[in-house]
DNA sequence: CGACTGGTTGATCTCCATCAATCCCTGTGG
DNA sequence: CCACAGGGATTGATGGAGATCAACCAGTCG
């Protein structure tokens, strides 16, 4: 079997059929017939580079997201003008649902590394989902998701010390590695104190600090944004 | 097919098409006959008393509901043992819409008063949606609706101190008032002290301290659980 | 090679959790 | 109907977790 113009590969993304994380992402357990519908469907981009924004709030609404690759950060701003991280999206999951009452985006999404994405307008999504009923379960579905996800954040930081909540943080994004099948005692992470900390509720300095002490106590090993989870059980313990 | 007993009437709650909240609920904007077959959907029950569970969680998931009248907590245990309120939800609201991917309740959910919920069995209601754009989209907005809803908490506890958080908790209870052309000034709250401090994040003890603050401050007028908002502009300076 | 962004570590102070005492609705039963 | 019990709410006193201020260090990019 030849493959010799790999090229082309290059900026093309692999459709819905080949895609990694397909079983993720809306297409799950569709007939071939109806994949193929639903991959006329995709709008795909060149990637999104570092610092990129997919939408600033504000913006009409076309369609929601898929991460192919890559990283984003969710985060609205405040009454008062401050920012605040609302979520962090990797491979896999699926985002911008927030904007389909008012089709208008209320918050900004940006890139935290380079970002292969999809994009599927939801208008069409809506009249395929009319015809494929998977596709409107699996609609629901991605939206039940998120909602869940949103809650598990609240019970993350409801009445929690600072050591439990980066504990849980840390579990929860290795988790998320794991449902992709990738390593998950090893991963990048693909933003920065601040956005934790901010996310998190607590002061950068904070988010450092406990970083170095789950070190030190040899529960994880932190080298910059590159974490290896060495003693999963413990710090199961610690996030209780 | 005898059905001589006309005690059924007596706790038939209004039809969609006189529910007072209708336009808040799935059946916004439909046509009259498709509003009817939305109608045979739905199933209403007694009403539940105060402190009666709607769902436990771990039950198997069968419909989501929407709220006639009265009020409803949902809440859902940390790792460690630990109740964590995730929402309240009053007459127009829909919940239940996190237990579709699992098919099975992630949370409990309660009523707070004697409060009328409809049951709309969700399979069935997938089904209707197939035929009924305006239905599929409704209900694509209110779980939208609902991501939104737990962003919005997240801005809430995000990075505030206490005194910020409890003058935007009562500024959202008073919107989500308005929103049901109530009195939005003016208002029962229907949980404890001890479920808002938990919700928000904080001691009980300090939501106290802190309403009585706003009191001495002229802001609100506050008896037990009724709240009158007398300074709007002033609470929401507070609350930034 | 500096300038800069992002991260770590240290010192201090403050806000809020915690502990504790008291008050006050609500409802229940004699 | 009233008294009494018990949970819900208020108020006070104290300590500590974590925010804030500040200095320093390490990659990274023009």
């Amino acid at each position: 079997m030849l493959k010799p113009n790999p090229i082309h590969l290059i900026h093309v993304k692999p459709a819905c059929e080949q895609c990694r994380v397909r079983e993720l992402c809306l297409p799950t357990n569709l007939k071939s017939q109806d994949l193929s519908l639903m991959d006329k469907l995709v709008v795909r981009r060149e990637p999104l580079a570092k610092g990129e924004f997919l939408y600033r709030a504000g913006e009409k609404f076309k369609g929601i997201y898929a991460i192919q690759d890559g990283a984003v950060k969710t985060y609205g701003l405040t009454v008062d003008g401050r920012e605040q991280v609302t979520g962090f999206h990797i491979s896999g999951e699926v985002f911008g649902l927030d904007a389909i009452d008012g089709e208008v985006h209320p918050c900004n999404a940006v890139a935290l590394e380079k970002t292969e994405v999809c994009q599927i307008p939801f208008a069409k999504l809506e009249e395929l989902s009319m015809e494929v009923p998977e596709l409107l379960h699996n609609l629901s579905r991605i939206m039940s998701r998120e909602i869940m996800r949103e809650q598990h954040v609240l019970l993350m930081l409801g009445g929690t010390s600072a050591e439990q909540r980066i504990a849980r943080f840390l579990l929860n994004m290795s988790q998320r590695y794991a449902d992709q099948k990738l390593v998950s005692d090893r991963f990048r992470l693909c933003m920065s104190r601040q956005d934790i900390s901010n996310y998190l509720g607590l002061a950068l300095e904070t988010v450092s600090r406990q970083f170095s002490q789950f070190q030190e106590r040899g529960l994880i090993d932190i080298q910059n944004r590159y974490v290896q989870i060495k003693q999963f059980s413990l710090l199961k313990q610690v996030a209780q």
